[in-house]
This record gives structure tokens, sequence and C-alpha cells, in this order.
DNA sequence: AAAATCATCCTACAAGTGTAGGATAAAATC
DNA sequence: GATTTTATCCTACACTTGTAGGATGATTTT
């Protein structure tokens, strides 16, 4: 999909919110972008027009996700595994542990996922 | 830094052979990308514009890399985490380890990290 | 030296993104 | 019902990205 910050700004909007009215939309992003309404506006047209976005004006809320935030995520995380890492998951791995605070029950959660791998 | 896959292609070649002529990089780019010869020197110099690229014309091979792989890997995953994830690294790693093919040492490696962290 | 190739620089143009303004219509509120 | 607030639709404009073409100068090759 390769969507900018920006999209998936709004994007996180739906998926948390569900269908919305352009205000409700423009209310969630004062914090984080404060764009002003006819930006909002634009954006999920635009987005609509994408396939990113459902409209559907027979509705009072007609703004609702197209695309799942487990989708979305799974093609970034492929694109960046492809892209930056020429495929190599367990590079990738490796530096996200290093970098990352992991809480000890998440490593208990990994050692588990790496021990089912095992198989 | 935000690149896109074309500069990122662009880059890869500069890391992989050091500098490099004109030549050098449309002769490596020719079976990934393709693209004319100058299409590859406007992507130099507007790379060069932003830092991405050194540009020296006293010497012979005059492209060389701006930015380490490493720096942009890491802004690479840190943009992911962030922005895709919310910060979360434990989802992210557990959705990286689920669906990516990684071999029994590399499991082992990552094990040992996770240990290492346990201090 | 003439010809072929390579490099530099300038210019361009279409599509996409960031960011609205204005006109108009519909709905909510006073 | 008149006014304020919302929503829709259209338009626009600057900047970035993708992708070169052409002119001119430098270099290499025959």
């Amino acid at each position: 999909m390769g969507m900018t910050d920006s999209e998936w700004a709004v994007m996180e909007v739906l998926w948390e919110e569900g269908p919305c009215t352009l205000g409700q939309v423009v209310q969630a992003l004062t914090g984080t972008k404060g764009w002003s309404r006819n930006t909002v506006y634009t954006y999920l047209n635009r987005m609509g027009a994408k396939g990113l976005v459902r409209v559907d004006h027979e509705q009072k809320a007609p703004y609702s996700a197209g695309v799942s935030r487990e989708e979305c995520r799974r093609a970034e995380r492929k694109d960046l595994l492809s892209r930056v890492y020429g495929g190599s998951a367990g590079d990738l791995v490796a530096a996200f542990l290093q970098e990352s605070t992991i809480t000890p029950q998440e490593r208990d959660r990994l050692r588990k996922l790496l021990d089912e791998m095992e198989v």
C-alpha cells in the first residue's frame, strides 16, 4: 500500500473509532495533526478513491476503514524486511531486540514463539 | 530520513561499492531498475542536495554515500515501530517471527539475545 | 584529430502529497 | 424561521518524486 504518515494517522482514527463523521475525524486529529477541516475532507476523499477509506453517504457516519490494520501492518513489515534488510529477518529482529525496551513478559512470549518454531 | 524505494536502491549501490562514477551507478542499477543515465544523474544530484549522497567532483569517483546504512536502517526501524506499532516492540517482533523463515541458527542467536537482556 | 562515449547541467512534465480557500447545501440551535 | 455550524464539492497551488530529453563539454578510443 505504502501509506504516508498522514494517511496512517487518518486510518488510525478510523480503526480506533469505527465509522466516523467528518467532524469526528477532524476532532480526533486536532491533537496530533491540527489540520483544517477541509484538509481532512480532502484526505478522506483521496483515500476513498484509493480504497483505503470506505465512503457511504447513506450512513450518518460515512467514513470507515477500507483496509484492516493488520493488513496494513503486514504490508509495512514486508516492505521494511525486503527493502531495508533484503529479506533477512534474523538481522532485523535482532536489531529491534537490541534497541527496544521489551518487558520480561514479552521476552517470555518471544521465547515461547521461538520454541514453537523448533518443530 | 524517509527514503523512497528508488532512493534506497541508489544508496544500496553506494554502500556496496563505495565511491562511484555515474557510469558505475548506472551499471549497477541496470538489472534492478533500468533507468536512463539521466535519471540516475538526477537522483544522485537531488540526493546530494538532501545530504544522502556526497558529491565531490574533485574525485574521479565523485559519488559516495552521505549517510551510513546502519543509520538509515535505524531510522526505518524507528519509523515502523512508532508509526505502525505505536512503539510496542514486542508485538512487532512477534509478527516478524511468525511470518518469516528464521533458521535454527538465527533462533539460537535470538534466544541468546533475549537471555542477555535478562540482566 | 575525428568519432564515440561519458559526464554535467538545465529544463520539463505528469502524478502524487500537503494544505487549504470559497461556494453552496444541509442540519442543528437559538 | 434566522443564524451558526457542518458537510460536500470544486478548485488551487507549491513541493516532491519518477522519469527523462537536449545541449554542451570532457575523455577515451581508433
